[in-house]
DNA sequence: AAGACGCTGTTTTTT
DNA sequence: ACAGCGTCTT
């Protein structure tokens, strides 16, 4: 034990051996977070304070799950199968697997992922006939999802006008269809299992029991549901003991409100759990100085703060650099250069990461980095089990599986084709509705050659589900591969080879989930859960009744084939294992939330970019791009780099952007500008500019059109130049209309918005920036 | 049933 | 600019 607690800071220690109540663990960025609750999780079972089987251990994302876990057996000596360590989404599909019948769901129900979602959403649409231009299948999901994220069904959801009447209306036909197909979508994960505990109370109060200890990671991100489910487990409100939530999360980095996620629950659970301990995790073990104190001081300007300030021992170390590029070629040219020093200093590329906002940014970079040959690695693109051969083929499996799942009929009924035509599918369609029943349990319904076509699919399903009757899942996997014609229909395309590749991967996917999961390489993977594998002891309530707990790995609930399929849908795979290549890194600053490298670049620091435009219609917006800002640079440990650019290509046009107002909220001493006596002035000074950025324009006629269409009729001012206000501060002209007495220019005020405004009139004042 | 054409949206993302 | 779609064409 004294093993466990050395080298644990004051704070850290006090957080780890807080006794069984609930706690709120502010961590800030670098401070050591995993390790409070790894350690405060090995801590209680070492100290006999709880058994394994009492811990649960929520996060957000499978890779912290596994994080936890592998840092967890290195510190315990002990098996850590009986702690419930995962996702909210893992959790609860084990708790739903294990009580299907009392969330009435059929065993083998499956997960829809976001896109499976979506064109479920637009079958349902289609089916009843809805006005897809009033009723976009994005925003019905969009819809459907935030009530469920709340907490509410069709029936508790308000309406106050007809549309939102109709809204509420599909989201009732859509759970229903989901219900008939035996599918749930990600929040129904969620809220089918926040809703069997409440209404079941022999279950309720086993797992009350059961968790004497409910850690959760990343807190701030939670959503109102999640808080709920939460707040049930715990017993919250109960006059009973309950267990001890021990919730650990970082306001300042709270950056996903656009999907729900509610930072207020951290307040809400401080006063509604009468949380006595309160622990701040300020000491930094990342960052240098000036790094940190840039982050302390742009954060302090948001109001509404639990308030916490991080400091180092580290000394200040050097600089923040910052740069201003005349273009976003030149932005992206500059961060090569720098790159190729940083390498030349002895850093390796993996140390290097390069973030931006927006995903769009990241096109300029990619291209100027091939040309200088830097190998790169974007974070970020399709994972592995979203490809779309690896979705066909996962199709196949779920319909040997669930042969009522739609969807799964859908995207491969006539894949690879087998001349099952659109009309076919309709008439298909028609009888099911008219029936009530699957398109699979349709197909007997149709006649003539329409109708054999559809049953020689079904025939071949069935084949494939007789033919894998006792075969292990890897080997299950290879026949349906071949069977459903999948392999050779990829082998005979041109482009083919690739897929086919992601095919056979999939034999190998199965293969190591089988070991990874606990089932026996050769346990069948059809017919229910493993017949040899222990269940837990069984519970029995006050009535008498026999409770299966859940407890018990998920090989007694589940055939191996089912949690196959879970697995594809709630862990999507990496996104391309360019693995063993040392490669720069290169990631939106949301994606780089909770990761940390020696050298970061922070790209396109620009008013409309970062802060993103958007963010300053919503109110709070401007607040989260700040937070974003401070992920961002907590990110780095040694050296920080900050650009941004006069212009940029977004949307097909060139956009002039003031640099970010973050950088008037960072300390100057901090600060070492690169880029003093800037491009501003590049129209007397053109070769600066445009020599720079690697444009091809072609001529001399061709700038000299350029810069034609860049000065302003007459007027003495230019596209592009920035200029002062007395009213609304700094702007940059945008563009420049009429000539003359007529002359007025559009000026992007930034944060003050964009102004048309008569050049004889305004007052405006050049700046040199 | 594949390929061409035109329309649309384009912040961030995990499960 | 450009990708991803839905629809129309061959």
């Amino acid at each position: 034990m004294q093993n466990l607690l050395h080298n644990l800071n004051p704070e850290q220690l006090a957080a780890v051996t807080l006794p069984a109540q609930s706690a709120l663990i502010l961590a800030g960025a670098g401070s050591g977070k995993t390790r409070v609750l790894t350690t405060r999780i090995a801590w209680l079972i070492q100290t006999g304070q709880v058994s394994p089987a009492g811990i649960l251990a929520v996060t957000f994302t499978n890779k912290a799950a596994k994080e936890m876990l592998t840092r967890l057996s290195a510190m315990l000596p002990i098996n850590t199968r009986g702690m419930w360590i995962g996702t909210f989404h893992g959790l609860c599909n084990r708790l739903l697997r294990t009580h299907y019948r009392d969330a009435a769901l059929p065993q083998t129900f499956q997960i829809l992922d976001s896109q499976d979602q979506l064109s479920a959403i637009k079958r349902l649409l289609k089916a009843f006939n809805i006005d897809d231009e009033k009723f976009p299948a994005k925003s019905v999901v969009y819809f459907i999802n935030g009530a469920k994220d709340a907490g509410l069904r069709a029936g508790d959801v308000e309406a106050h006008d007809p549309a939102e009447r109709k809204m509420v209306e599909l989201y009732g036909l859509y759970d229903d269809q989901c219900q008939r197909e035996g599918v749930v979508d990600f929040a129904e994960l969620l809220l089918r299992s926040y809703e069997l505990l409440s209404r079941n109370q022999p279950l309720r109060e086993h797992y009350q029991q059961r968790f004497k200890h409910i850690l959760v990671d990343e807190f701030q991100d939670t959503n109102d549901l999640q808080y709920k489910w939460l707040k049930l487990l715990s017993g919250q409100g109960q006059s009973q003991a309950r267990s001890a939530l021990f919730a650990v999360g970082d306001d300042d980095q709270s950056i996903y409100a656009f999907r729900g996620a509610n930072v207020g629950n951290m307040r809400a659970f401080e006063q509604e759990f009468n949380v006595q301990n309160l622990i701040k995790l300020e000491q930094n073990y990342r960052s240098h100085g000036h790094i940190l104190d840039s982050a302390n001081m742009l954060i302090a300007n948001n109001s509404k703060r639990l308030g916490k300030n991080l400091r180092t021992d580290a000394g200040h170390g050097e600089q923040v650099r910052v740069y201003e590029a005349s273009s976003d070629l030149q932005e992206a040219q500059w961060i090569i250069e720098e790159t190729k020093n940083l390498i030349a200093e002895g850093a390796s590329r993996s140390e290097v990461a390069v973030l931006y906002r927006s995903n769009a940014q990241s096109r300029v970079i990619e291209h100027a980095l091939f040309s200088a040959g830097i190998p790169y690695h974007v974070y970020g693109g399709l994972r592995y089990f979203q490809r779309a051969e690896v979705k066909h083929a996962i199709a196949y499996l779920q319909l040997m599986d669930n042969p009522h799942n739609d969807s799964a009929f859908l995207r491969v009924v006539n894949f690879p084709t087998r001349g099952i035509g659109v009309r076919t599918i309709e008439n298909l369609q028609g009888a099911a509705q008219q029936y009530g029943i699957s398109l699979y349990a349709a197909v007997p319904y149709m006649s003539g050659k329409a109708g054999s076509s559809l049953s020689g699919f079904v025939k071949m399903i069935e084949g494939m589900r007789f033919e894998t009757q006792q075969m292990a899942l890897p080997e299950l996997v290879r026949v349906v591969l071949e069977g459903s014609t999948l392999l050779s229909h990829y082998a005979t395309e041109k482009e083919g080879a690739d897929r086919v590749e992601n095919l056979e991967q999939m034999v190998s996917a199965a293969t190591q989930f089988v070991s990874e999961e606990g089932y026996g390489q050769g346990a069948p993977a059809h017919l229910g859960p493993r017949a040899d594998a222990q269940a837990g002891a069984p519970i029995v309530n006050a009535d008498g009744i026999e409770i299966l707990d859940a407890d018990a790995p998920l090989a007694t609930v589940m055939s191996p084939l089912s949690a196959f399929l879970s697995h594809a849908s709630l862990e999507a795979g990496d996104n391309q294992a360019q693995a063993g290549q040392d490669a720069l890194q290169m990631m939106t600053v949301h994606s780089a939330k909770g990761l940390e490298f020696d050298n970061v670049f922070i790209t396109g620091l620009e008013e409309g970019l970062f802060p993103h435009e958007s963010s300053s219609k919503e109110d709070g917006g401007v607040e989260e791009e700040r937070r974003l800002m401070y992920v961002a640079i907590t990110r780095a440990r040694k050296r920080l780099y900050m650009c941004f650019s006069q212009t940029r290509m977004l949307h097909g046009q060139t956009r002039y952007n003031m640099k970010s107002r973050f950088f008037d909220e960072l300390p100057e001493e901090s600060l070492k500008w690169l880029s003093p006596k800037v491009q501003s002035h590049w129209f007397a000074n053109k070769k600066s500019a445009w020599d720079d950025a690697p444009l091809n324009l072609g001529s001399d006629n061709a700038l000299a059109q350029r810069m034609a269409q860049k000065a302003g009729g007459g007027s003495g001012w230019r596209i592009g130049e920035a200029v002062s206000h007395g009213k609304f501060g700094e702007g940059v002209i945008v563009n420049i209309e009429g000539s003359g007495a007529n002359c007025r220019a559009q000026i992007n005020f930034g944060s003050h918005g964009m102004k048309v405004l008569d050049l004889s009139v305004a007052k405006l004042e050049r700046l040199g920036r």
